[in-house]
DNA sequence: TTTTGGCACTCCGCCAAAGAGAGTGCCAAG
DNA sequence: CTTGGCACTCTCTTTGGCGGAGTGCCAAAA
């Protein structure tokens, strides 16, 4: 739908207070802030065509104008300029980001908590998808007869670890000859050709009854297709109750008991991942009736050019968009850079 | 302090009802519910004798009366009685603790959960203190140059992964003999006794300018000493936004503030867990200002008969005690039995 | 045709007053 | 020592009134 400039003008003006206040704005606020010299009865006039097309909505007869989810989605498709980050801002992000060890888990839990902490929401960032990171090193270790660990590295130091029962009888020694085999025939590629690999090769080791192959292949398989390894971490929850204006106590219930299961979230935040256009996440257009007056603001990050996760801000739909959308781009852009140099 | 038997009545009643309704209590109430017929008149001198005393509290004249924390204290410490949990509650803690499978850390998250979910409180579960661990097995994996990762295994499964920078070139075959010589040396033995015995080590290798052994130490003695690997466990914080009557959003604010700060949280619950004889801890009384109104009811959990770790529920001061305290006490217990079998 | 000032109207938010309710403290009688 | 009675206090809720903010519409001006 098309609007006209003037009309424009009104919504970003009442979607801009609108955000600063959380009040509904009235048409001579709105004419004080307006360029364009027009009377606030001739602001009337526009509001109530904005109204009309379901672009602004009325709390009651006699009160100002509220922007409606609707109003809000052109605000921000079409109207919204970002403004770039100040040096200060664009510091403080890198700073903090910087001080960290090495430890990739440490890495994604500190953008988390830098981000929630900047932008005063809450923060997720979706671990990196592991299919494009080269495998490392695989060990076994046999913790009782019957129960294998085995620990997956990863290139950058990612961990993986899973317990795996096993009904035959194994050794040490054979558990480190798997991992021999394992190693040297994976070393050095990334994880989803092994595991495409493994598949094949499982199918060809049954034919060839070579059983040492077969149960190395098996325990291999097992973990690398551990289900849901994918990480997400959560961080600055509290930060949604520091907004006085949170009249809403059930939405901020829903927010955190969302960010509480983990299993959902995780679906949830990878179905805007992939939909790679999805920037800007409302609640209430996806119909996901626990986020109903949410706002998700995404960016993905990338492993050697590759988008491999993303970071989130998640807050209530009233949030300050013109400063967390740089935010968040920027963060995703320096986490991409500190993680270049790892994998 | 003593009180009389009537004063023990009307404070229980006081207590029990207080902890129901978050309303101040008036004479007719208890009057109603005690089982000596006395009249309201009678109970309001006892009240008065117990509000001279401090262990009541009236938020203004001509109101009911409150319990103070210490009123509160005496109740837990003297008072109460707690009731043994029902078959059903038994089976529906021992029912979820059950369905998880082994790796530690799941166990710990799900205990925290479950408990948390019946008790509808948070929870918080104090990782295992990995001092009396038996040392299961070290890898090392070299990352890039200089870059090393750490991975030590503990019985039961337990891992602890560090990445690891030195300055020297040291090869893959070089970290296979570190392990290997690391292995067969401390293998079986609780971890606390290996890492004396790296110190004491270190030590006599400085002496015989031993190289290989020196840097095999070295690196076994970064991986141990890694600070503050002690997990802690935090689920359903999203229960205490359930809670009807958090008229106290200030309050709440900490808690959640508190609970995901885990440097600052580790070093509360680990002062608990250090003098053991505090079940009941409430936070006025430890002058901890960032949980003034709060309540931490705890209780330790066992592997090889030694307490190795805690489980506590946390939320407001006003809690159900009498349902909870069993809850905790049982959780813990089937806890200490599953991990049991386990180390 | 668009813009503007004026005007009547609506609805909210705040305040003060009033009354009901709950509870206390104290006293005098049992 | 216990109890009923009574005066008193304080809160909470309701009610009505009033000012303010904002709208919608209309007629005049541009």
């Amino acid at each position: 739908m098309e609007l006209s400039p003037r009309e424009i003008d009104v919504l970003t003006i009442i979607v801009e207070e609108y955000i600063a206040t959380a009040k509904p704005v009235g048409s001579r606020i709105v004419a004080k802030k307006s360029r364009s010299k027009l009377s606030a009865a001739s602001i009337r006039n526009t509001m109530a065509d904005l109204a009309d097309k379901e672009f602004l909505d009325q709390p009651h007869t006699s009160a100002g104008r509220v922007p409606t989810i609707k109003g809000l989605r052109y605000f921000l498709d079409t109207i919204i300029q970002i403004p770039p980050l100040s040096g200060h801002e664009m510091d403080a992000i890198s700073g903090h980001l910087g001080h960290v060890g090495s430890d990739p888990s440490d890495i994604f839990r500190n953008t988390s908590r830098v981000l929630s902490s900047i932008s005063q929401q809450a923060c997720l960032v979706l671990g990196p998808s592991q299919g494009h990171v080269q495998w490392k090193h695989i060990d076994f270790v046999l913790l009782t007869p019957g129960k294998i660990m085995s620990i997956l590295v990863l290139q950058g130091g990612i961990v993986q670890n899973k317990i795996i029962d096993v009904d035959m009888e194994i050794t040490s020694d054979d558990l480190i000859t798997y991992a021999n085999y394992l190693n040297s025939h994976f070393q050095g590629r990334p994880l989803h050709t092994v595991r495409e690999k493994i598949r094949a090769e499982m199918r060809a080791a049954k034919q060839v009854f070579d059983v040492l192959y077969q149960r190395a292949l098996d325990l291999a398989d097992k973990t690398c297709f551990a289900e849901a390894q994918r990480e997400i971490f959560v961080e600055g929850a509290s930060n949604l109750l520091t907004q006085p204006d949170f009249t809403d106590i059930e939405a901020m219930r829903d927010i955190f008991r969302l960010l509480e299961e983990r299993s959902r979230l995780l679906e949830l935040v990878d179905t805007i991942f992939d939909e790679h256009d999805s920037r800007i996440v409302i609640g209430q257009e996806k119909s996901w009736d626990d986020l109903e007056y949410c706002c998700l603001v995404s960016s993905p990050y990338t492993i050697s050019d590759q988008a491999a996760g993303m970071i989130s801000v998640i807050g209530p739909v009233r949030m300050n968009y013109a400063k967390i959308i740089p935010m968040v781009d920027f963060t995703a852009q320096v986490l991409s850079q500190m993680l270049q140099s790892r994998f």
